[in-house]
This record gives structure tokens, sequence and C-alpha cells, in this order.
DNA sequence: TTGTACGCGTTATCAA
DNA sequence: TTGATAACGCGTACAA
């Protein structure tokens, strides 16, 4: 592999030259210009960036921390990221940490000794020791989902709490009062505990009492929600709608609720959270809160480029949620829940 | 930032010794060893990955490029890949192509730029000339679905050919003779185009003539899969069971076909090609063909290494393909086809 | 077991 | 407009 210096030999010019026709090509004369190129050609230079890394103390990389790249959200955010970066010249290191707060750490630690310039973390440490000890550090970082936490922190997401108390109260005015919740385990983000705790406010703002046993944690797979209904269903006094904390234990909630028999919405009304590309594909289509996870991987993206920058720089962006119903909920079937009771 | 220099003067030993503690810290006196890690906890020292490669040649990151991680197969396979590669210590940069083949190319040199020690990819350009650039260039690189090529190169996937025939003839078993085929563009990857030819000999097999008004390419996504059966069902003589050459298509084409008042399967049936995570939690459950896109991430991953330790090896791995059959399939219903044809 | 000294490919500084 | 050269942080012969 050759170098600028083989360059500069070849063309009769010193590696500094070689070196402005690369990086500003308009401070050097055509015609060295020229012989650099061709010499270029001939000994088919290829730029070295990691070497150029080195000294300018600039990887132009960037990671990119996720739970589970399974997720069709973190996957759309994912791209939003990419792209943005990509535009930029940037290059984006993924890790991914299965929810596991151990692997995230190992995750950013990898991450940082490969010098990456700025980390966007959705992360899986509710009491964020970790992120804490980042900013201490002056690393460069964004927080994408996660909660907006107070303190001079970066950060993209919604307002968690709000689209809870957004989706139940949709579950409400259809004459829901028997509302269980599928939430994605406390102990691992405090997303789904927002959410929950809107979910809880707009019950209690409706005069509906707060029923423990409606409430399930579960992990964050199809499986978990799946497993989860099948237990809110077998309960004495079932639930005639459910909120899901994320559309992807929604979609496994779906399924449950199939295997039990049930038709949706008909018996079972079910919302989710986030309004995943293929939340309008599945059947029934999904209501859903809606996050724009693609421009808000790209916001997150634009943010840390900007913070990278300027270290002194926090911006914190909370982006709209919004209700999207679709085919999974309707008004609540009474004729099947006196039949229930029977 | 503090260097091993630092920690060598703190230390009060040389960076030699510094060094070794760091990769052989069995090759240096335990006191020693001792004296050295206290220091760099006292100067905060952080590893310089950066560095590190920048003197051995090797960054330990390897470059993936797949062109849409939208796609839940595509998703799966990444997780394959990351998870080997995290294992053995290497980070994965992610590249997105959107199946366009000039964002390929660009990709591939902003990774190679970065010293990438490998690449893995799900390639865009069916000529493969920028692979077969790659691999003259002595690049270690292992292709992922793409279809094994003949010639000296690295490869896992598997026969789209042999998977595309299982499809067909799943459907012709139900007693379907009127099967079309919703194909991604034959012009951005020819695995759909291997898959289409199964389908075709299939076809041919059973005795059954070849409609070229039953194929229609589209491209990679939910709305292509959902556009491209709507025409197939205005056709005069609309298809019985539709073979869609992936999963994600396959869920478009079943959101059209309801949408045009279909009930699935006993109007129509349908077949897909993945088995992505979520294929058995549609409704209704696609029956599909499985490919193990995990596992083929990780084998790719695995492979790779090994061609980077070894640049003379190469390997091809033709992983199994499966039906799966779920219910989106079913017996012909001619009692509907009579009645269509009033 | 430890230290010395050089080299990796590039950019940046300063001088010409 | 161009050139000479130091510097970046680390690994590694080779010497001690």
């Amino acid at each position: 592999m050759s170098t600028i210096l083989d360059v500069a030999r070849l063309a009769q010019v010193s590696t500094a030259t070689v070196s402005r026709v690369i990086n500003s090509p308009e401070t050097v004369r055509e015609t060295t210009r020229k012989k650099v190129l061709r010499a270029m050609k001939m000994c088919n230079y290829k730029y070295n960036a990691l070497a150029r890394g080195f000294v300018t103390k600039k990887s132009n990389t960037i990671g990119l921390i996720i739970p589970n790249i399974n997720n069709p959200v973190f996957a759309e955010s994912t791209l939003g990221v990419q792209e943005y970066a990509n535009s930029k010249n940037i290059k984006v290191i993924l890790g991914n940490t299965s929810y596991d707060a151990d692997q995230e750490k190992s995750v950013i630690k990898a991450l940082r000794e490969s010098q990456v310039d700025g980390l966007i973390i959705t992360s899986t440490d509710p009491k964020g020791k970790l992120i804490k000890t980042l900013t201490e550090e002056d690393v460069p970082i964004v927080l994408l989902f996660s909660t907006v936490k107070p303190g001079p922190i970066s950060a993209v997401g919604v307002d968690n709490y709000r689209g809870g108390y957004e989706a139940t109260e949709h579950l409400v005015s259809l004459g829901h009062r028997r509302i269980g919740m599928v939430a994605g385990s406390f102990a691992v983000t405090d997303r789904s505990y927002h959410r929950w705790h809107g979910y809880r406010q707009c019950l209690k703002d409706n005069g509906i009492p707060y029923d423990s046993k409606l409430l399930i944690q579960t992990e964050y797979s199809l499986e978990g929600g799946r497993d989860s209904i099948r237990e809110l269903l077998h309960l004495e006094n079932p639930p005639s709608a459910v909120f899901c904390s994320n559309d992807y234990i929604a979609l496994g909630a779906i399924k449950g609720a199939r295997e039990e028999g049930l038709s949706l919405p008909e018996d079972l009304s079910i919302v989710g959270f986030d309004d995943m590309p293929t939340a309008s594909y599945m059947v029934p289509a999904l209501t859903t809160i809606n996050q724009p996870a693609y421009e808000m991987g790209r916001t997150a993206c634009e943010i840390l480029l900007q913070i990278m920058e300027d270290r002194t720089l926090v911006m914190q962006h909370m982006m709209e949620t919004k209700l999207v119903v679709r085919e999974s909920t309707a008004a609540v079937n009474t004729a099947r829940d006196e039949k229930d009771r029977q």
C-alpha cells in the first residue's frame, strides 16, 4: 500500500504538497496538482483516514448504542443517524446492548478506545451512572429516546408520560374501564416506566381504580408480549383493553391474544407505542403512539455533530408524540363482558 | 488525555514496560506491573486503540454493508455479525446502501479509507464489478446472502434457486395453477432473480405454462409489495397464489390483498422468503422459506476473521433453506375461482 | 525483566 | 506556492 511519501517521490514534490492536494487543492498550482494526481493514480494511492485521525485527533467516527437492532423502531432511528452521519462523511460504529447494563458499559469502553468522536446512546441503565461519567469526562454524547434528564446532558426524546396518558385516554374514550398494561421491564429503561405513569394518571383522572394485577412487566421481545397478554387474559377479571409499552411487544401481544381465541379488536383492544414502520401493515393495523424515529435519529446525530464542534453546547430536543388510531382498538364490547361474567 | 508516556513517567518505568502490561502482562514482574497499574489509575489513562491500529496496521474494525437495515432479515443478520465480532473484540461499522450501487461504491470507499480490516457485503451490484476490484486488491471480504459466485470469493448464502422452487412447489401441491410472483427488482440484486428461476422451473416441471403477466418486479419495500399485489389482483385472470421474493415484500402484499377485500388464505395464498423474526407473528402467520439469518451473519463474520488471518483462504458456506408452512397458504379455493369467472 | 530508539502515514508549523 | 520537519501514541526490535 503506497503512502503520500511514495506519491511525493514519484511526483517530485514534498509530502506536504501531496497532503495539500488532498485537503485543500485550491492552494496548490494547477500544474503541480495534476502532477500529483497522476502520481497517485500511478501507484494506486489509497488515502489512510486512520493516520489522519491519529494526527488530527478526530476519527470521524461516532458510536451508536442501542438495545436491540431487531426492534424496528431502533432500526429506523439507526437509519436516521446513519444517513445524516454519512452525509457529513462520518462513519457510525454500531453497538448492541441487548438491554444489559454490563454490555452497555463494555461497549462504551470499546467505543471510546476506538476514539469515536461522539456517542449516541439509547441507554439501558435507568440510573444513568455510566452516562454521568461520560459527561464528566467531556465525551460528546446525546441520549436518544431516553427520557430527557435534568442537568447538562443533550438528548432527543419524547414525553413518554404524555404518550402513555394519550394511549390510555384513547382507550377510556372508547368506554374501556378495565385496562391492562404490558410494560417492558422498568429495571432496564425508564421509558416504559414513564409511560406507565401516564397510564396510571389517566386512569386516576377518569375515576378508574388502579389495579396492580393489570400491570405486567416483561422483557422487550415478541415472546414477552405474547406471554404477558396471556397472563393478563387468564386473570379472574381480565382487561378489555391493553396498552403495550411498545409496538414490538404489542405485536407479540396480538399473537398471544389470537392464540387465546380472541378476535381483535372486538374482544380486546390493543394500543402500542412507537408507530414502527410495519405498524400499519399489521393485522389488525395497530393503533399506537407515533414517535418519529427516523427524524429522532437524524436530529440526534445533527446535535451530536454540533456538540463535537462546541463541547459547551447542551441541546435537548423534545419531539411530539401523536396518537394514530387504526384498527386494533374499538369501543368496549359490553355484550362480551357480560357473557364472560356468567 | 494522558498517554503511556505519562504513565511511564509516573511509574518511573519506560513506555515499553507500560505497553507490556497492556498487551502481555505476564511478561512483566508483578511489582512493576502493579506500579504501572496504579499510575494508570492516577492519571486516568485511556487506551488509544487508534494509535495502536496505526502502528499494527490493524484497526480491529470491520465494515458491514447491507441494503436496508429496516428489513428485519438484515437486522437479524447484522446482530449475528455484531455479536460474533464483539466477542472477538472487533468493532463493526455499518453501511447502508439503500439498494443503490453508487452508494455501495462510496460506502466501500469510505470504509476502506477507514482501514477496516475486512468487509462483509450484501451486494446490490448484480454484475459484481465492485466486488471483483476488492478481491483483486486483496481486501478480505465475504459476501453475505449474495449468491455464491464461482471464482475465488468467500461467501455465505443459500441456494436461492432451490428456495424459489420449494416455495412454488408448496403452492402447486396445494392445487394452485395460477401462481404469481412479486419479486424485488432483478436490476438490483440477483437473489430475487434466482428465486424467480426456481419458481419458473417448478411451474415448468408441473406442466404449468409460464405467464409473464404474473411476474411483477418492484422495489424492496412494504409499499412495493402492496402496490404489486394489487396490480396482480386487477389482472383479467388473477392468481390464486403468490410467491413474494422476501417476507418484507410479503408483508406489504398481505396488506394490499386485504385492502382489495380478500381473505387470506381462503381467497389468496402467499408464500414469502426469509422467515424474518416477525414472520410467525403476522396475521396470517406467514408461510415462508427459512434462511437462518442470524447464523448466516455470525458465520460470515467467523469466516471473515479467518480470512483476515490468512488471506489465501477462500470459504463458501451454503446454508440450508427450509419451507415453513404456517397460515398464509391453503388449498386452492375452486369455488371462488369459479365465481370469479362468471 | 526492562529500557532505548525507531517507525507507522499524516497534518501542521514555520520558513523559504 | 512549496518544502523541511516535528509531532501524534503506540508497538517492537534489539540491546542491556
